[in-house]
DNA sequence: AGAAACTTATGTCAATCGACCAATCTTTGG
DNA sequence: CCAAAGATTGGTCGATTGACATAAGTTTCT
Protein backbone atom coordinates (compact mmCIF):
# COMPACT_ATOMS: atom_id res chain seq x y z
CA UNK A 1 0.00 0.00 0.00
CA UNK A 2 1.16 3.37 -0.64
CA UNK A 3 3.96 3.93 -3.18
CA UNK A 4 5.97 0.39 -3.58
CA UNK A 5 8.28 2.04 -5.50
CA UNK A 6 10.43 4.90 -4.69
CA UNK A 7 11.52 7.59 -6.77
CA UNK A 8 14.13 9.42 -4.98
CA UNK A 9 17.46 7.61 -4.64
CA UNK A 10 16.16 3.93 -6.28
CA UNK A 11 19.49 2.89 -4.60
CA UNK A 12 20.18 0.14 -7.31
CA UNK A 13 18.82 -3.48 -7.07
CA UNK A 14 21.82 -4.47 -5.28
CA UNK A 15 21.19 -8.55 -3.71
CA UNK A 16 20.64 -8.08 -0.23
CA UNK A 17 21.16 -4.94 1.14
CA UNK A 18 20.10 -3.86 4.37
CA UNK A 19 19.31 -0.50 4.30
CA UNK A 20 16.22 0.15 2.51
CA UNK A 21 15.94 4.06 1.67
CA UNK A 22 14.09 6.34 4.05
CA UNK A 23 11.00 6.29 2.55
CA UNK A 24 10.38 3.13 2.23
CA UNK A 25 11.63 2.68 6.49
CA UNK A 26 8.99 5.08 7.21
CA UNK A 27 6.34 4.05 5.00
CA UNK A 28 6.45 0.69 6.28
CA UNK A 29 6.49 2.47 10.16
CA UNK A 30 3.68 4.40 9.35
CA UNK A 31 1.72 1.59 8.14
CA UNK A 32 2.09 -0.76 10.86
CA UNK A 33 2.15 2.45 13.46
CA UNK A 34 -1.34 2.72 12.05
CA UNK A 35 -2.92 -0.57 12.76
CA UNK A 36 -1.00 -0.72 16.31
CA UNK A 37 -2.44 3.18 16.82
CA UNK A 38 -6.08 1.99 16.19
CA UNK A 39 -5.63 -1.43 17.97
CA UNK A 40 -4.33 0.09 21.65
CA UNK A 41 -4.50 3.59 21.28
CA UNK A 42 -1.49 5.76 21.49
CA UNK A 43 -0.20 4.81 25.30
CA UNK A 44 -1.31 1.30 24.70
CA UNK A 45 0.54 1.27 21.50
CA UNK A 46 3.97 -0.11 21.77
CA UNK A 47 6.95 0.94 19.42
CA UNK A 48 8.89 -2.02 19.39
CA UNK A 49 5.70 -4.13 18.19
CA UNK A 50 5.44 -1.26 15.39
CA UNK A 51 9.35 -2.00 14.44
CA UNK A 52 8.49 -5.73 14.66
CA UNK A 53 5.57 -5.23 12.39
CA UNK A 54 7.59 -2.99 9.77
CA UNK A 55 10.29 -5.16 10.17
CA UNK A 56 12.63 -2.97 11.49
CA UNK A 57 14.27 -1.90 15.36
CA UNK A 58 12.85 0.17 17.86
CA UNK A 59 15.45 3.14 17.54
CA UNK A 60 14.89 3.27 13.60
CA UNK A 61 11.45 4.82 14.75
CA UNK A 62 13.79 7.49 16.73
CA UNK A 63 16.02 7.90 13.81
CA UNK A 64 13.31 8.81 11.19
CA UNK A 65 10.49 10.22 13.69
CA UNK A 66 12.80 11.40 16.86
CA UNK A 67 9.46 10.32 18.69
CA UNK A 68 6.36 8.16 19.41
CA UNK A 69 4.62 11.82 19.30
CA UNK A 70 5.95 11.99 15.83
CA UNK A 71 5.37 9.34 14.30
CA UNK A 72 1.63 9.79 15.57
CA UNK A 73 1.34 12.76 13.75
CA UNK A 74 2.33 11.26 10.45
CA UNK A 75 -0.17 8.27 10.71
CA UNK A 76 -2.47 10.84 11.19
CA UNK A 77 -1.61 13.59 8.28
CA UNK A 78 -1.33 10.40 5.75
CA UNK A 79 -4.96 9.09 6.82
CA UNK A 80 -6.59 12.45 6.61
CA UNK A 81 -4.81 12.73 3.24
CA UNK A 82 -7.07 9.45 2.73
CA UNK A 83 -9.89 10.37 3.53
CA UNK A 84 -9.67 13.89 1.71
CA UNK A 85 -9.42 12.06 -1.12
CA UNK A 86 -11.94 9.94 -0.80
CA UNK A 87 -14.34 12.52 -0.66
CA UNK A 88 -13.02 14.42 -3.38
CA UNK A 89 -13.23 11.55 -5.73
CA UNK A 90 -16.58 11.12 -5.12
CA UNK A 91 -17.54 14.82 -4.84
CA UNK A 92 -15.97 14.84 -8.66
CA UNK A 93 -18.12 16.50 -11.68
CA UNK A 94 -20.67 17.49 -8.37
CA UNK A 95 -19.61 21.28 -8.41
CA UNK A 96 -23.00 22.43 -9.42
CA UNK A 97 -25.81 20.56 -7.84
CA UNK A 98 -25.96 20.91 -3.66
CA UNK A 99 -27.84 17.86 -2.77
CA UNK A 100 -25.51 15.89 -4.74
CA UNK A 101 -22.66 17.13 -3.77
CA UNK A 102 -23.65 16.06 0.38
CA UNK A 103 -24.75 12.61 -1.20
CA UNK A 104 -21.14 11.99 -2.86
CA UNK A 105 -19.59 13.46 0.37
CA UNK A 106 -21.54 11.15 2.24
CA UNK A 107 -21.03 7.80 0.52
CA UNK A 108 -16.71 9.45 0.26
CA UNK A 109 -17.25 9.53 4.25
CA UNK A 110 -18.75 5.71 4.44
CA UNK A 111 -16.44 4.61 2.13
CA UNK A 112 -13.14 5.66 3.87
CA UNK A 113 -14.49 4.77 7.33
CA UNK A 114 -14.88 1.25 5.82
CA UNK A 115 -11.90 0.76 4.14
CA UNK A 116 -10.08 2.30 6.64
CA UNK A 117 -11.40 1.47 9.93
CA UNK A 118 -8.22 2.68 12.10
CA UNK A 119 -9.24 6.32 11.10
CA UNK A 120 -12.37 5.92 13.14
CA UNK A 121 -10.73 4.34 15.61
CA UNK A 122 -7.97 6.52 16.77
CA UNK A 123 -9.85 9.55 16.58
CA UNK A 124 -12.54 7.36 19.20
CA UNK A 125 -9.52 6.92 21.04
CA UNK A 126 -8.24 10.54 21.10
CA UNK A 127 -11.29 13.01 21.02
CA UNK A 128 -12.28 11.40 24.48
CA UNK A 129 -10.12 13.00 26.49
CA UNK A 130 -8.83 16.61 26.05
CA UNK A 131 -4.62 16.15 24.98
CA UNK A 132 -2.28 17.85 22.91
CA UNK A 133 -2.54 15.45 20.31
CA UNK A 134 -6.30 16.45 19.97
CA UNK A 135 -5.42 20.04 20.24
CA UNK A 136 -2.72 19.78 17.28
CA UNK A 137 -5.97 17.22 15.06
CA UNK A 138 -8.05 20.40 15.49
CA UNK A 139 -6.07 22.66 14.76
CA UNK A 140 -3.86 20.79 11.76
CA UNK A 141 -7.22 18.84 10.33
CA UNK A 142 -10.27 18.51 12.55
CA UNK A 143 -11.23 21.76 12.19
CA UNK A 144 -10.60 22.58 8.24
CA UNK A 145 -12.47 19.08 7.07
CA UNK A 146 -15.62 20.74 9.43
CA UNK A 147 -16.21 23.77 7.25
CA UNK A 148 -16.80 22.58 4.07
CA UNK A 149 -19.71 20.21 5.28
CA UNK A 150 -21.12 22.94 7.21
CA UNK A 151 -21.57 25.32 4.44
CA UNK A 152 -22.69 22.70 2.21
CA UNK A 153 -25.42 21.12 4.70
CA UNK A 154 -26.50 25.19 5.43
CA UNK A 155 -27.32 25.55 1.77
CA UNK A 156 -29.35 22.03 1.45
CA UNK A 157 -31.48 23.05 4.74
CA UNK A 158 -31.95 26.44 3.52
CA UNK A 159 -33.82 24.74 0.25
CA UNK A 160 -35.39 22.58 2.73
CA UNK A 161 -33.84 19.35 1.14
CA UNK A 162 -32.24 18.03 4.68
CA UNK A 163 -33.27 16.46 7.93
CA UNK A 164 -33.81 18.88 10.68
CA UNK A 165 -30.29 18.87 12.28
CA UNK A 166 -28.31 21.53 13.22
CA UNK A 167 -24.80 22.20 12.03
CA UNK A 168 -23.28 21.96 15.20
CA UNK A 169 -24.79 17.99 16.39
CA UNK A 170 -24.72 16.98 12.37
CA UNK A 171 -21.31 16.67 12.65
CA UNK A 172 -20.89 13.69 15.35
CA UNK A 173 -24.24 12.53 14.48
CA UNK A 174 -23.00 11.85 10.65
CA UNK A 175 -19.73 10.25 11.63
CA UNK A 176 -20.93 8.34 14.48
CA UNK A 177 -23.30 6.68 12.24
CA UNK A 178 -20.87 6.43 9.71
CA UNK A 179 -18.25 4.99 10.98
CA UNK A 180 -19.39 2.96 14.18
CA UNK A 181 -20.02 -0.21 11.81
CA UNK A 182 -16.71 -0.51 11.11
CA UNK A 183 -14.86 1.03 13.71
CA UNK A 184 -16.67 -2.11 16.14
CA UNK A 185 -16.17 -4.83 13.31
CA UNK A 186 -15.42 -7.20 15.46
CA UNK A 187 -19.21 -6.97 17.41
CA UNK A 188 -20.49 -6.40 14.63
CA UNK A 189 -19.29 -9.55 13.47
CA UNK A 190 -20.87 -11.24 16.48
CA UNK A 191 -24.08 -10.04 15.85
CA UNK A 192 -24.04 -12.08 12.30
CA UNK A 193 -23.56 -8.68 10.44
CA UNK A 194 -19.89 -8.86 8.54
CA UNK A 195 -19.20 -4.76 7.65
CA UNK A 196 -16.70 -6.48 5.07
CA UNK A 197 -19.59 -7.45 3.23
CA UNK A 198 -19.95 -4.81 -0.43
CA UNK A 199 -23.37 -5.75 0.22
CA UNK A 200 -23.34 -4.62 3.71
CA UNK A 201 -21.72 -1.26 2.68
CA UNK A 202 -24.10 -0.66 -0.21
CA UNK A 203 -27.15 -1.06 2.09
CA UNK A 204 -25.65 1.21 4.77
CA UNK A 205 -24.47 4.08 2.65
CA UNK A 206 -27.84 3.92 0.96
CA UNK A 207 -29.34 4.02 4.19
CA UNK A 208 -27.56 7.49 5.61
CA UNK A 209 -28.06 9.04 2.32
CA UNK A 210 -31.55 8.57 2.74
CA UNK A 211 -31.62 9.22 6.34
CA UNK A 212 -29.91 12.74 6.28
CA UNK A 213 -31.17 13.89 2.61
CA UNK A 214 -34.61 11.70 2.42
CA UNK A 215 -36.00 10.13 -0.56
CA UNK A 216 -34.85 11.90 -2.90
CA UNK A 217 -36.21 15.00 -4.38
CA UNK A 218 -35.80 14.82 -8.21
CA UNK A 219 -33.36 12.25 -9.27
CA UNK A 220 -33.44 8.60 -8.51
CA UNK B 1 -23.56 8.08 43.12
CA UNK B 2 -25.08 4.61 43.79
CA UNK B 3 -26.78 3.74 47.45
CA UNK B 4 -24.50 6.07 49.32
CA UNK B 5 -25.85 4.69 52.66
CA UNK B 6 -25.10 0.69 53.09
CA UNK B 7 -27.86 -1.66 54.07
CA UNK B 8 -26.07 -4.66 55.22
CA UNK B 9 -23.57 -4.24 58.36
CA UNK B 10 -24.02 -0.29 59.14
CA UNK B 11 -20.95 -1.10 60.96
CA UNK B 12 -21.81 1.49 63.78
CA UNK B 13 -20.48 5.36 63.03
CA UNK B 14 -17.45 5.14 65.13
CA UNK B 15 -15.07 8.18 64.98
CA UNK B 16 -11.98 7.04 62.30
CA UNK B 17 -12.59 3.64 61.63
CA UNK B 18 -10.56 2.25 58.86
CA UNK B 19 -13.17 -0.41 57.74
CA UNK B 20 -15.73 0.89 55.19
CA UNK B 21 -17.62 -1.95 54.55
CA UNK B 22 -17.20 -4.60 51.61
CA UNK B 23 -20.21 -3.01 49.67
CA UNK B 24 -19.24 0.60 50.19
CA UNK B 25 -15.35 -0.14 48.95
CA UNK B 26 -15.96 -2.05 46.40
CA UNK B 27 -19.20 0.85 45.11
CA UNK B 28 -16.16 3.30 45.16
CA UNK B 29 -13.91 1.45 43.55
CA UNK B 30 -16.26 0.43 40.56
CA UNK B 31 -17.10 3.91 40.00
CA UNK B 32 -13.27 4.71 39.96
CA UNK B 33 -12.70 2.04 37.70
CA UNK B 34 -15.36 2.98 35.50
CA UNK B 35 -13.92 6.50 34.72
CA UNK B 36 -10.29 5.16 34.47
CA UNK B 37 -11.34 2.33 32.20
CA UNK B 38 -13.21 5.01 30.37
CA UNK B 39 -10.11 7.05 29.94
CA UNK B 40 -7.44 4.66 29.22
CA UNK B 41 -9.28 1.45 27.67
CA UNK B 42 -8.75 -1.64 29.85
CA UNK B 43 -4.70 -2.05 29.20
CA UNK B 44 -4.43 1.16 29.54
CA UNK B 45 -6.00 1.13 32.68
CA UNK B 46 -3.99 1.16 36.28
CA UNK B 47 -5.05 -0.52 38.89
CA UNK B 48 -3.07 1.64 41.21
CA UNK B 49 -4.88 4.63 39.72
CA UNK B 50 -8.14 3.45 40.20
CA UNK B 51 -7.72 2.35 44.18
CA UNK B 52 -5.83 5.78 45.05
CA UNK B 53 -8.97 7.81 42.99
CA UNK B 54 -11.23 5.58 45.56
CA UNK B 55 -9.21 6.18 48.54
CA UNK B 56 -7.75 2.32 48.63
CA UNK B 57 -5.21 0.20 47.99
CA UNK B 58 -4.64 -1.99 45.00
CA UNK B 59 -4.27 -5.01 46.74
CA UNK B 60 -7.73 -4.28 47.63
CA UNK B 61 -8.52 -4.88 44.15
CA UNK B 62 -7.40 -8.29 44.10
CA UNK B 63 -9.44 -8.83 47.64
CA UNK B 64 -12.85 -7.81 46.10
CA UNK B 65 -12.40 -8.75 42.97
CA UNK B 66 -9.58 -10.98 42.69
CA UNK B 67 -8.76 -9.70 39.26
CA UNK B 68 -8.64 -6.62 36.86
CA UNK B 69 -10.94 -8.42 34.56
CA UNK B 70 -13.01 -9.08 37.32
CA UNK B 71 -13.46 -5.59 38.13
CA UNK B 72 -13.95 -4.85 34.26
CA UNK B 73 -17.27 -6.94 34.82
CA UNK B 74 -18.52 -5.26 37.41
CA UNK B 75 -18.16 -1.75 35.66
CA UNK B 76 -20.10 -2.92 32.48
CA UNK B 77 -22.71 -4.79 34.96
CA UNK B 78 -23.76 -1.50 36.43
CA UNK B 79 -23.16 0.05 33.71
CA UNK B 80 -25.49 -1.73 31.21
CA UNK B 81 -28.08 -1.94 34.14
CA UNK B 82 -28.33 2.15 33.96
CA UNK B 83 -28.72 1.75 30.45
CA UNK B 84 -31.48 -0.98 31.08
CA UNK B 85 -33.09 1.63 33.43
CA UNK B 86 -33.08 4.34 31.63
CA UNK B 87 -34.70 2.58 28.56
CA UNK B 88 -37.23 0.92 30.68
CA UNK B 89 -37.80 4.50 32.04
CA UNK B 90 -38.63 6.00 29.02
CA UNK B 91 -40.45 3.53 27.51
CA UNK B 92 -42.73 3.17 30.74
CA UNK B 93 -46.50 3.65 29.36
CA UNK B 94 -46.21 3.52 25.98
CA UNK B 95 -46.48 -0.36 25.72
CA UNK B 96 -49.47 -0.04 23.02
CA UNK B 97 -48.21 2.48 20.53
CA UNK B 98 -45.21 1.57 18.77
CA UNK B 99 -44.12 4.39 17.38
CA UNK B 100 -44.03 5.87 20.65
CA UNK B 101 -42.25 3.50 21.84
CA UNK B 102 -39.54 3.41 19.39
CA UNK B 103 -39.22 7.48 20.26
CA UNK B 104 -38.85 6.40 24.05
CA UNK B 105 -36.45 4.17 23.33
CA UNK B 106 -34.03 6.85 21.13
CA UNK B 107 -34.39 9.41 23.91
CA UNK B 108 -33.58 7.09 26.75
CA UNK B 109 -30.55 5.74 25.17
CA UNK B 110 -29.29 9.26 24.04
CA UNK B 111 -30.34 10.37 27.81
CA UNK B 112 -27.75 7.73 28.76
CA UNK B 113 -25.21 8.33 26.51
CA UNK B 114 -24.76 11.99 27.88
CA UNK B 115 -25.30 11.69 31.21
CA UNK B 116 -23.07 8.30 31.08
CA UNK B 117 -20.65 9.08 28.36
CA UNK B 118 -18.24 6.11 30.02
CA UNK B 119 -20.24 3.24 28.75
CA UNK B 120 -20.12 4.35 24.94
CA UNK B 121 -16.34 5.09 25.78
CA UNK B 122 -15.46 1.87 26.57
CA UNK B 123 -17.87 -0.16 24.54
CA UNK B 124 -16.06 1.94 21.33
CA UNK B 125 -12.57 0.41 23.10
CA UNK B 126 -13.71 -3.12 23.45
CA UNK B 127 -15.61 -3.34 20.31
CA UNK B 128 -12.44 -2.48 18.45
CA UNK B 129 -10.70 -5.92 18.56
CA UNK B 130 -11.54 -9.56 19.14
CA UNK B 131 -11.25 -10.08 22.95
CA UNK B 132 -12.38 -12.38 26.05
CA UNK B 133 -14.11 -9.43 26.88
CA UNK B 134 -15.37 -8.69 23.61
CA UNK B 135 -17.16 -11.90 23.67
CA UNK B 136 -18.08 -11.64 26.97
CA UNK B 137 -20.44 -8.51 26.75
CA UNK B 138 -21.98 -9.77 24.19
CA UNK B 139 -23.22 -13.03 25.75
CA UNK B 140 -23.88 -11.36 28.78
CA UNK B 141 -25.47 -7.80 27.89
CA UNK B 142 -25.13 -6.81 24.12
CA UNK B 143 -26.83 -9.31 22.52
CA UNK B 144 -29.72 -9.16 25.01
CA UNK B 145 -30.07 -5.58 24.56
CA UNK B 146 -30.44 -5.85 20.62
CA UNK B 147 -33.43 -7.91 20.57
CA UNK B 148 -36.12 -6.12 21.76
CA UNK B 149 -34.91 -2.67 19.78
CA UNK B 150 -34.90 -5.43 16.81
CA UNK B 151 -38.79 -6.41 17.15
CA UNK B 152 -39.70 -2.94 17.92
CA UNK B 153 -38.25 -1.91 14.53
CA UNK B 154 -39.18 -4.96 12.26
CA UNK B 155 -43.07 -4.01 13.23
CA UNK B 156 -42.68 -0.24 12.49
CA UNK B 157 -40.93 -0.59 9.29
CA UNK B 158 -43.79 -3.08 7.96
CA UNK B 159 -46.38 0.41 9.24
CA UNK B 160 -43.83 1.98 7.06
CA UNK B 161 -43.26 4.27 9.62
CA UNK B 162 -39.71 4.54 9.79
CA UNK B 163 -36.30 5.11 7.96
CA UNK B 164 -34.90 2.73 5.32
CA UNK B 165 -32.51 0.86 7.03
CA UNK B 166 -32.07 -3.18 7.61
CA UNK B 167 -32.58 -4.55 10.98
CA UNK B 168 -28.59 -5.30 10.51
CA UNK B 169 -27.10 -1.92 10.27
CA UNK B 170 -29.89 -0.16 12.39
CA UNK B 171 -28.11 -1.07 15.46
CA UNK B 172 -24.67 0.34 14.60
CA UNK B 173 -26.31 3.24 13.04
CA UNK B 174 -28.09 4.38 15.71
CA UNK B 175 -25.90 3.68 18.66
CA UNK B 176 -23.22 5.57 16.61
CA UNK B 177 -25.13 8.77 15.81
CA UNK B 178 -26.48 8.85 19.42
CA UNK B 179 -23.12 8.30 21.49
CA UNK B 180 -20.38 9.86 19.75
CA UNK B 181 -21.42 13.39 20.68
CA UNK B 182 -20.98 12.44 24.16
CA UNK B 183 -18.16 10.04 23.27
CA UNK B 184 -15.81 12.61 22.09
CA UNK B 185 -17.16 15.71 24.21
CA UNK B 186 -13.69 17.37 24.38
CA UNK B 187 -13.39 17.27 20.42
CA UNK B 188 -17.10 18.38 20.09
CA UNK B 189 -15.98 21.37 22.47
CA UNK B 190 -12.85 22.22 20.50
CA UNK B 191 -16.02 22.89 17.92
CA UNK B 192 -17.88 25.03 20.12
CA UNK B 193 -20.74 22.49 21.09
CA UNK B 194 -20.92 21.64 25.01
CA UNK B 195 -22.31 18.03 24.86
CA UNK B 196 -23.35 18.73 28.41
CA UNK B 197 -25.43 21.62 27.43
CA UNK B 198 -29.00 20.65 27.75
CA UNK B 199 -30.17 22.77 24.91
CA UNK B 200 -27.87 21.05 23.05
CA UNK B 201 -29.17 17.35 24.50
CA UNK B 202 -32.74 18.43 23.19
CA UNK B 203 -31.68 19.52 19.74
CA UNK B 204 -29.83 16.17 19.18
CA UNK B 205 -32.39 13.95 20.57
CA UNK B 206 -34.97 15.72 18.54
CA UNK B 207 -32.98 15.49 15.32
CA UNK B 208 -32.49 11.81 16.22
CA UNK B 209 -36.58 11.01 16.26
CA UNK B 210 -36.41 13.03 13.46
CA UNK B 211 -34.00 11.34 11.62
CA UNK B 212 -34.97 7.49 11.72
CA UNK B 213 -38.99 8.15 12.46
CA UNK B 214 -39.68 10.81 10.33
CA UNK B 215 -41.54 14.19 10.72
CA UNK B 216 -43.76 11.91 12.85
CA UNK B 217 -47.03 10.27 11.72
CA UNK B 218 -50.07 11.44 13.35
CA UNK B 219 -49.12 12.46 17.48
CA UNK B 220 -47.17 15.79 16.99
C1' DA C 1 -13.00 -11.55 76.74
C1' DG C 2 -11.42 -14.35 73.06
C1' DA C 3 -11.63 -16.76 68.75
C1' DA C 4 -12.92 -16.51 64.00
C1' DA C 5 -13.95 -13.97 59.97
C1' DC C 6 -13.34 -9.99 57.42
C1' DT C 7 -10.63 -6.13 55.65
C1' DT C 8 -6.54 -3.39 54.90
C1' DA C 9 -1.52 -2.37 54.43
C1' DT C 10 3.34 -3.31 52.89
C1' DG C 11 6.55 -4.97 49.92
C1' DT C 12 8.20 -7.87 46.08
C1' DC C 13 8.17 -10.13 41.44
C1' DA C 14 9.14 -10.46 36.42
C1' DA C 15 7.70 -8.05 32.39
C1' DT C 16 7.21 -4.09 29.60
C1' DC C 17 7.40 0.71 28.46
C1' DG C 18 9.72 5.07 25.70
C1' DA C 19 13.86 7.32 25.26
C1' DC C 20 18.47 7.43 24.54
C1' DC C 21 23.67 6.46 23.62
C1' DA C 22 27.28 4.53 21.23
C1' DA C 23 29.09 1.41 17.90
C1' DT C 24 28.68 -0.58 13.39
C1' DC C 25 27.35 -1.06 8.71
C1' DT C 26 25.91 0.89 4.06
C1' DT C 27 25.67 4.24 0.61
C1' DT C 28 26.99 8.46 -1.53
C1' DG C 29 30.02 12.09 -3.23
C1' DG C 30 34.46 13.98 -4.22
C1' DC D 1 39.59 4.92 -3.04
C1' DC D 2 38.49 7.16 0.88
C1' DA D 3 35.97 10.23 3.76
C1' DA D 4 31.49 11.98 4.93
C1' DA D 5 26.75 11.23 5.37
C1' DG D 6 22.98 8.17 5.90
C1' DA D 7 20.96 4.19 8.12
C1' DT D 8 20.88 0.20 11.24
C1' DT D 9 21.87 -2.42 15.46
C1' DG D 10 22.49 -3.68 20.28
C1' DG D 11 22.22 -2.48 24.82
C1' DT D 12 20.90 0.36 28.94
C1' DC D 13 18.13 3.56 31.87
C1' DG D 14 14.42 4.64 35.32
C1' DA D 15 9.59 4.15 35.59
C1' DT D 16 5.38 1.60 35.57
C1' DT D 17 2.54 -2.43 35.07
C1' DG D 18 -0.73 -6.61 37.32
C1' DA D 19 -0.41 -10.19 40.37
C1' DC D 20 0.78 -12.02 44.54
C1' DA D 21 2.44 -13.45 49.41
C1' DT D 22 2.50 -12.02 53.88
C1' DA D 23 1.49 -9.57 57.94
C1' DA D 24 -1.30 -6.50 60.55
C1' DG D 25 -5.48 -4.41 61.77
C1' DT D 26 -10.70 -4.38 62.53
C1' DT D 27 -15.25 -6.28 63.22
C1' DT D 28 -18.42 -9.83 64.59
C1' DC D 29 -20.05 -13.67 67.04
C1' DT D 30 -20.07 -16.57 70.99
Amino acid sequence: MSTPVVDPATPAPGRTRRNRGSEVVRDALIDAAIVEFAANGFDGASTRRIAEAAGAHQSQIKYHFDTKNELWKRCLDRMIGELEAAIAAATDGHRDDPRALVEASIRGLVELAARRPELSRIMMHEATSDSERLAWLFETHTGRLRAPLDRRWGRLRERGDAAPIGSDVLYHTLIGAASLLYANAPEARLMGVDPADPAVFERHADALVALFLGPGSDDR
